[in-house]
DNA sequence: TATTATTCATTACATTTGTAACGAAATAAT
DNA sequence: ATTATTTCGTTACAAATGTAATGAATAATA
């Protein structure tokens, strides 16, 4: 070939792998025993820091689609985890707030996901977890 | 709210949406000017370094699914980039190269290709570059 | 060598995801 | 005040992706 590329030192493709691969290991926690989406475990855990709040204000803050949010929200509510209501302020807006089964459902879940992010950094050291932090704040800018 | 998880500092997260900013900055480079794929993409950067081989290699090679390694490449094959034969010593294999429209295509791709890369790895300082590639490596393994 | 099992690529089907259009509500403009 | 414009959430439709089943070819086994 007269071409010089290699996919697999190109660091888009890297990253995409290595995110890919991570996610799914994530994956594995609360797809397996809670069934729950990637949409849907971020709506929860936002939801775990900001209450009574609408699907805009999550789809700004979580990076994802409104409809995929929304879409979340639904199934969420259907299995009672989330709790909906019409913000009666402004009635284009939703009220949205985990159930008393969604807080306990993520008291279970958010220590997994913290222990899964730490066995996940536990193979770097401590400079490479600070060069990591702060590798990805200078690519997102 | 008495729980306690912040989604925007979690590293799984985190790590998804810069896979995500950089794999859409590099789609716009090929996919506005040449219509392709991330797919699409992936076979034709592998058949650039690679070539008489067959879908399986390929997915192998570039963690495709085997079904989207066949269906970029059936479109491909279509829009006479590549070229594709049944190889005559295993004719369940395909032989898979690239047309002379795609080599002058990946020709025209590849730098754009990596200077974007290099665009990208220009906000971080030698050390940070050195220590994003080792990280990755660890990360993966 | 006949039979069974495996591999490869494709097709068919189901699920997920993205895009556009919609109706209800609120805000802005005339 | 009435009309336009914008915002919000949902729905409808299209496209992409994943999973399972298929058929052809080869390899393994009895």
């Amino acid at each position: 070939m007269m071409l010089d590329f290699n996919l697999s030192n190109f660091m888009p493709y890297r990253l995409n792998l290595l995110a890919r691969t991570i996610s799914r290991g994530l994956a594995w926690q609360y797809q397996e025993k809670y069934d729950l989406s990637i949409a849907q475990w971020r709506v929860l855990a936002h939801l775990s820091q900001h209450d009574k709040i609408s699907i805009r204000d999550i789809n700004k803050a979580v990076e994802l689609d409104k409809v995929a949010v929304s879409r979340a929200v639904k199934e969420l509510q259907h299995r009672k985890i989330i709790h909906k209501i019409t913000n009666p302020l402004d009635k284009r807006l939703l009220l949205l707030s985990l159930s008393p089964s969604g807080v306990k459902m993520m008291q279970e879940l958010i220590p997994l996901a913290l222990e899964f992010e730490q066995k996940m950094l536990a193979s770097l050291d401590a400079d490479d977890r600070q060069a990591l932090d702060r590798i990805i704040s200078k690519l997102m800018t």
